[in-house]
DNA sequence: GTGAAAGCGCTAACAT
DNA sequence: ATGTTAGCGCTTTCAC
């Protein structure tokens, strides 16, 4: 059985030494004026009996937790998980500790999130919303909270918040030019059902760079379908079963370019001789096949600091802003084009 | 600039309705008695005020949180992502939140984790400790203030705690013994630097294998390294350039498995007919690569499950328990053996 | 430089 | 079924 918790508060240490607790707040949070000589006296013994200051006191009493939220629809994709490893380490070593959320995709969800993140009274929030957030209206609530919140990646669409998004569009488009500079003609384009503006967007700078060179839109050659590597692979089938076979593939995802290059290989396509792959993402699985995908990278540091950064901004100066922060991204060539 | 907040209280719910605060706080709980039609009216008029519970102060208040912590050394690896995500689901769904903590590998870092949980009264901490991580003490201040954990996949040595732990030596001895029944009789064996237990299981059970099968044991064909795909590449080298070169490899991790296939392409070796691959965690990269790789796999779904369960286990009993659960790993055969 | 008083929002225990 | 009391551990404000 449980024994008796023996915890230790500052009121324990204020009566070893014989002052009052309220000493021994200050000293230990090094404000209001202390005796130097007090002030250590108090440290040595808080350490020496074992004292841990309760936070969920202070936090009650302060009226806010020192905690950072962070939303993502899904943690396992390379994006988010390397997205939150490195949130975290930086608002870590900030001192703010962070509690993550996953949405599974799933606006419901997200809405209880919501509830969560302000019954926790978290101190800010960075969030990418599920495919199907369109409004921004549950988030809206942080802000009657005064929760200061900024989206990455994915945005509502028309969101009155800060966001620090990709530039999706030009993301494909260079894609797009890539392959044509290296000699294709066809190229086709694989999306995902997801609804999200950032995948219309890739879909628009495909549509636009091929306006751009005067090459047509053929409407067969743009398909969507599921999210994963077997669903490029099926994709891919479809695609190269068409009577005008592509000589390009655009990938929304680097794990669906990387199921187009397994089937064409299956079918003896040689990447890029006969078929270009471009992929976005840059997940480290692209080096895995073979060969290495070439991939439409965003600079996930760059969105870490920045997401960071711009929460950061809003805490300390008490507003709640508006900024919009686009990453240019940039392609990372290695051998599927 | 930041506008007054609005928080909505439970006195405030009571005065609208000339009541306790008491009741209320009955009401939206559903404890106690309280007359159907009251509460029904207090769940209404809470509802019209956008009455939100805060956590803080509930918590502060119970003295616990409702929030389980994750500690894990890196959230990047597919075993953590994948294991954290499963667990936020299952936790969320029981009505926990979910913190989640990463320590870098370091163990002053996790130490200061241990701190920061204690300060946030968490209900319970599932683990996996840091490649250096042999001493429990650090641990056991949480049971000081009866905070239940238990380890996955990584413990430290002799914890006196409970555990759910995958059997590392049984997993490298058949990823042995296929190779062997292939046809392979010089095996090699690529590590990390890293000095856990895990590892060394893995080692004893290759060594076992070799034994079981009168097959020597080879001091040149066991060489540790880096963590990553590149330090696969470069351990490969070192093995093919060996005049004694082996015919089978088992690395301790997928991504350390595709290096190697990538490097005995590179020069022209056959996988896996020339030298077999096997490698660790069942890591979806590993489907990516051609052939793509034979793996060792631990069922996350059932670590997940069994360390959720022990944990709530011991929450729900107020004891503190100490099990050992062996979580028996299966050899996934794709192309690599 | 230190102490005394008050209260954050909530809930357990007891009283009616 | 509802109300009263008290206090969790901490920090802010005001007094000395």
């Amino acid at each position: 059985m449980i024994e008796k918790r023996n915890t230790v508060t500052i009121k324990d240490v204020a009566r070893e030494l014989g002052i009052h607790h309220v000493t021994v707040s200050r000293a230990l949070r090094n404000t209001g004026s202390v005796k130097k000589e007090t002030r250590d006296q108090i440290k040595k013994k808080a350490s020496e009996l074992g004292y841990k200051p309760n936070r969920l006191a202070q936090n009650f009493r302060n009226k806010r937790s020192n905690v950072l939220a962070v939303v993502v629809p899904d943690l396992r994709p390379y994006f988010f998980s390397k997205f939150v490893s490195d949130f975290m380490n930086i608002a870590q070593e900030a001192g703010y500790s962070v509690m993550i959320f996953q949405s599974s995709e799933k606006t419901g969800v997200e809405k209880e999130i919501i509830d969560a993140l302000i019954g926790y009274r978290v101190t800010g929030v960075v969030a990418s919303v599920t495919k199907d957030t369109v409004y921004e209206s549950h988030f809206n609530i942080l802000r009657d909270e005064n929760i200061p919140y900024v989206f990455f990646d994915r945005a509502p669409e028309q969101a009155e918040a800060t966001q620090v998004l990709v530039n999706n569009f030009q993301g494909a488009y260079e894609a797009v030019v890539a392959m044509i500079k290296s000699g294709k003609r066809k190229i086709a384009y694989i999306s995902t059902h997801y609804q999200h503006k950032i995948f219309r967007d890739r879909l628009d700078g495909y549509k636009q760079a091929l306006k751009d060179n005067n090459l047509p839109y053929i409407k067969e050659l743009v398909i969507k379908g599921g999210f994963f590597m077997n669903d490029g692979f099926d994709q891919a089938k479809k695609l190269m079963d068409l009577k005008e076979k592509p000589d390009g593939i655009l990938a929304v995802r680097d794990e669906i370019g990387i199921g187009v290059i397994k089937y064409l290989k299956k079918i003896g396509f040689r990447i890029p001789e006969d078929v270009a792959v471009i992929g976005f993402d840059n997940d480290p699985m692209g080096v895995a096949c073979e060969p290495e995908l070439t991939t439409v990278a965003q600079s996930i540091p760059s969105m870490v600091s920045s997401s960071f950064d711009l929460l950061i901004r809003q805490i300390n100066s008490n507003t709640l802003s508006f900024e919009k922060k686009i990453i240019e991204p940039s392609i990372i060539y290695r051998g599927s084009v």
